[in-house]
DNA sequence: CTTGCAGGATTGTTGAACAATCTCTAGGCT
DNA sequence: AGCCTAGAGATTGTTCAACAATCCTGCAAG
């Protein structure tokens, strides 16, 4: 068969393929049960303190309770749930302290993300920013159509995908599980639109300053932007 | 009753002792497994790439599948369990790359929470550090004793204790797994002296520069130890 | 050497059952 | 009235047995 330059190329539409597999046969019921409570919490149709019934979810899901609690589990290691032993689970109520520990370990692993980005800058080509750039646009395109909740994830999926530029699969899922949890402590907050409205234009200028290669002044931006961010949650959070 | 100043000891002795209730109220079958089969792993009993199969552990442990299977997931979360849809539960390999990932996140954690340290060294009893010393002191003592997986129980304590001061639960999670996944990798390694070692020593004199205030001369020491190890873990691994 | 096809084994999921625990209410006591 | 206690009812924790879906193995055919 063909060999030499072609068997990279070969590999990699393997790995793609590989990758999509893996993503459609998902543990189906526990997950897929999972996935929709996952949304209903992100979303803010179960607010924090919410108790989640067992036998009314096993109808509603159309699983059996053995599977649920599964989902619960999964949602329980995210941090979207807590099980408090014989009482059930609820949608954990986030505090200060929280914010605090949540954006301590946000600016750690973004800042030095974006700061290990020099020492491996040759091998990194520019497309990888790409999806930086999609989420950026589709913030301001939910801006401009007054979605702010929109804005609220596209801004979310940028951070996502500027850790994933570190191509460490436990980063991403720490990150993946440090987002999950912010996004509960938003619905304590009346206005998305303040929340959200100062960070797309942030967005965008540390993207340019990504793109402009500008490691350090990246991270210092990030740090700051995020110091930013925490302090208006806080505000926020105390004054409701 | 009497009330002033013993009452603050009171409600310190409620505290543990509620922890304690709290350790001893898990929901019992399935973390008890859970807890046997975690020693199990991280033992080495169980290698990495074995299978773990349902049916033989539900004897073994006595308990039925769907307990098992919560204890699972329980451990899947952990990393020190993968699964594999339709196919079981198995320990997982890790390889070279893990081990870049591993030491990575350990560098920007435990760097970053000596250097915080400096911000809130006024409010930081020094009965804080004792924990540290009582590993450093069992990790020596194991040494003499010639019992180096010992050693290495006490020296990952030290760092699970050095993540502790910064009081951050999320913090503490992430770590317990990180060093759930290292010893993983110990397996792999069939020295245990030549790899726990020289981090008695080094371990001791991080402590002593806690102890005598200098954090950033102790990050700086933090960071240069982690990357010794990790070449050594690297090195060993890649002559197996 | 590859392809296709049973057969057996293992996992995924379900439903029902029982035990353990919590919550809430009612009643008795001071 | 207020507080403690007991018990009923509801919910969770755990087990069991069964069936469906999927994977692995070995063998036969091309």
């Amino acid at each position: 068969m063909s060999t030499g330059g072609a068997e990279t190329e070969r590999q990699a539409w393997l790995r793609t393929v590989a990758a999509d597999v893996a993503r459609l046969d998902r543990s189906s019921s526990a997950e897929r049960a999972a996935d929709i409570l996952r949304r209903s919490i992100t979303e803010g149709a179960l607010p924090p303190g919410a108790q989640l019934s067992e036998i009314e979810l096993t109808e509603v899901l159309e699983v059996s309770r053995n599977t649920l609690r599964e989902a619960f589990r999964l949602l329980t290691h995210e941090g979207l749930l807590v099980y408090k032993l014989h009482r059930g689970v609820f949608v954990p109520e986030l505090d200060e302290h929280d914010v605090i520990d949540l954006y301590r370990l946000r600016r750690v692993l973004e800042v030095d993300v974006v700061r290990g980005l020099a020492d491996r800058d040759p091998e990194l080509p520019a497309s990888r920013l790409e999806p930086l750039l999609d989420d950026v646009e589709a913030a301001e395109a939910a801006a401009r159509a007054d979605r702010w909740p929109v804005v609220g994830t596209a801004n979310m999926r940028f951070h996502e995908h500027l850790i994933g530029l570190a191509d460490s699969s436990r980063m991403d899922a720490m990150t993946g599980r440090l987002l999950a949890e912010l996004r509960l402590l938003f619905h304590v907050i009346a206005t998305p639109r303040e929340l959200h409205e100062p960070y797309i234009e942030r967005n965008r200028r540390l993207f340019e300053l990504l793109e402009a290669r500008k490691y350090d002044e990246a991270a210092a931006d990030l740090n700051e932007y995020l110091l930013h961010s925490e302090r208006a949650i806080l505000a926020a959070f105390r004054s409701r």
